[in-house]
RNA sequence: UCCGGAGUAGCUCAGUGGUAGAGCGAGUGGCUGUUAACCACCAGGUCGGGAGUUCAAAUCUCUCCUCCGGAGCCA
């Protein structure tokens, strides 16, 4: 089957091809008009005028509407006066649907009301772009993997207990039991470590907190790869070359795409390893230094974030936090106990965190002591501290926000683009 | 949950006590190279809901709702 789409157009520049789309745009003169013709690829400029066209044809000029579906059949040339460089000089066009009254009209709009028609917003130019770019970002990541020996073990999404805090997940009812929505594989994905040496696994995940931030989804996509026999360094190690591979993979094939987005692409063109890596407690000096009343011990907010960030033109890398404000299968510290073997990776340009990891607890009397400091029971975590009876193992891993990655690269404002239908506190709809 | 901002035509907004406005979009007509095309004409309103002050409220007061931005929490 022999298709035509407008993204490849200059393959068939002299055809005679028919493009099947929907209408974008309509200028209409007297004698002649322009369709802007929109295939999900590009947008091509199509000319219909009374000399090359049948009468039917250029007659749909006075029917024709915004986003109206349509076949047109017609010659494809270069043109510099036309947008994209390409245009075709339309036989023959075929209606197939008629679009009522498009409600997103081709002045501005507020945000809420956008979001409101998120379903037509997609098909915008912006929309394309950033979509198409995230596109990217998770081939990438699948293709890091797949070339790396990882393999994918799916983590459940209905899960029987909390990770860290039952306040944050999504409750649900569950054949007569309580389930909550997963805002994590990781303990799934240690066992599969077990089971496979490096896994990853990927999906979507679920956070209840109230956030209302640019920088927050209720319902956002994490990778997270687990590898047995790593220690901290080889995780960072890992994590630095995935997110290099990652940028360089949409600089090579989205840059159409960062270009219709205003991206400074030399921001992005600076990541490459090594990343620079820092301790909790240098962190702690930069924030001083620059004047933030910070103690050891505190966690770090946003602004906090942003400060350290902003000493270097690619992200950063901050580990062995506090124990205190960390998760309780993070591994402790061997050379001192107050400190956990975490890392966090900050994006540049105040984009924040982006990766979440840790060598993970792998001494079981360690474990259960932080686990009962939680308040929970052994029994609670039952399957989990199986993990260590049978061949305990060093083992490490990482979560990749996607979303936040998307926001990063794309240069975003605001993290609900990122995302084709985006769940937020005030969002369920479309 | 806390702090700040906003809600007026289909959309984006102006309008700070005295007859509700503009641009865009829709509609009608014109135009053979348009680039968010342009030009002319035209229709379109329970000023978020409720209560109050006043001769008079989009405008002032109270209250509720919704959304936006930020904080906290996190990827």
């Amino acid at each position: 089957m022999k298709e035509y789409f407008i993204q490849n157009a200059k393959a068939f520049v002299g055809e005679t091809v028919t493009l099947k789309g929907w209408a974008y745009n309509v200028r209409k003169s007297g004698k002649i008009w322009f369709l802007l013709l929109r295939d999900g690829t590009g947008i091509m400029q199509c000319v219909v005028t009374s000399f090359d066209a049948d009468e039917a044809s250029f007659a749909l000029k006075d029917e024709i509407t915004l986003e109206s579906s349509v076949l047109v059949t017609g010659v494809v040339k270069a043109e510099p006066r036309s947008p994209g460089g390409y245009e075709m000089l339309a036989h023959k066009l075929e209606l197939v649907a008629i679009a009522e009254e498009y409600p997103i009209s081709k002045k501005d709009h507020g945000i809420d009301y956008l979001m409101d028609n998120r379903h037509l917003w997609l098909r915008s130019k912006r929309q394309n772009a950033i979509i198409r770019i995230r596109h990217t970002i998770i081939k990438a990541i699948r293709d890091f993997f797949d070339a790396r020996d990882f393999t994918l073990v799916d983590t459940p999404i209905f899960q029987k207990a909390a990770t860290e805090g039952v306040a944050t997940l999504f409750a649900t009812e569950y054949f007569g039991e309580k389930a909550y929505l997963a805002q994590t594989g990781q303990l799934y994905g240690e066992a599969g470590a077990a089971a496979f040496g490096k896994i990853y696994c990927f999906g979507p995940t679920f956070r209840a907190e109230k956030s209302k931030t640019r920088r927050h989804l209720t319902e956002f996509w994490m990778v997270e790869p687990e590898m047995a026999f790593y220690d901290l360094d080889m995780n960072m190690d890992l994590a630095e070359e995935f997110v290099t591979y990652i940028v360089a993979q949409v600089l090579e094939h989205r840059r159409p795409e960062l270009e219709t987005l205003e991206r400074d692409t030399s921001k992005l063109e600076a990541i490459q390893v090594p990343f620079p890596r820092i301790s909790y407690t240098e962190g702690v000096k930069i924030l001083q230094k620059n004047g933030v009343d910070f103690k050891w011990g505190d966690d770090f907010g946003g602004g906090d974030e942003t400060i350290i960030s902003s000493q270097f033109d690619r992200p950063v890398m901050v580990h062995r936090y506090p124990a205190a404000i960390k998760a309780f299968y993070m591994k402790r510290d061997p050379e001192n106990d107050k400190q956990v073997m975490a890392l966090d990776m900050l994006a540049p340009e105040g984009y924040g965190e982006i990766i979440g990891g840790s060598q993970r607890e792998d001494d079981i009397e360690k474990l259960i002591s932080r686990i009962k400091d939680d308040g929970a029971t052994e029994e609670d975590y039952s399957w989990y501290l199986d993990l260590r009876r049978y061949g305990s193992f060093p083992h490490s891993g990482f979560g990749l926000g996607v979303e936040r990655v998307v926001t990063w690269i794309c240069g975003l404002k605001h993290i609900r683009e990122t995302i084709p239908f985006p769940r937020t506190i005030s969002r369920l709809n479309p």
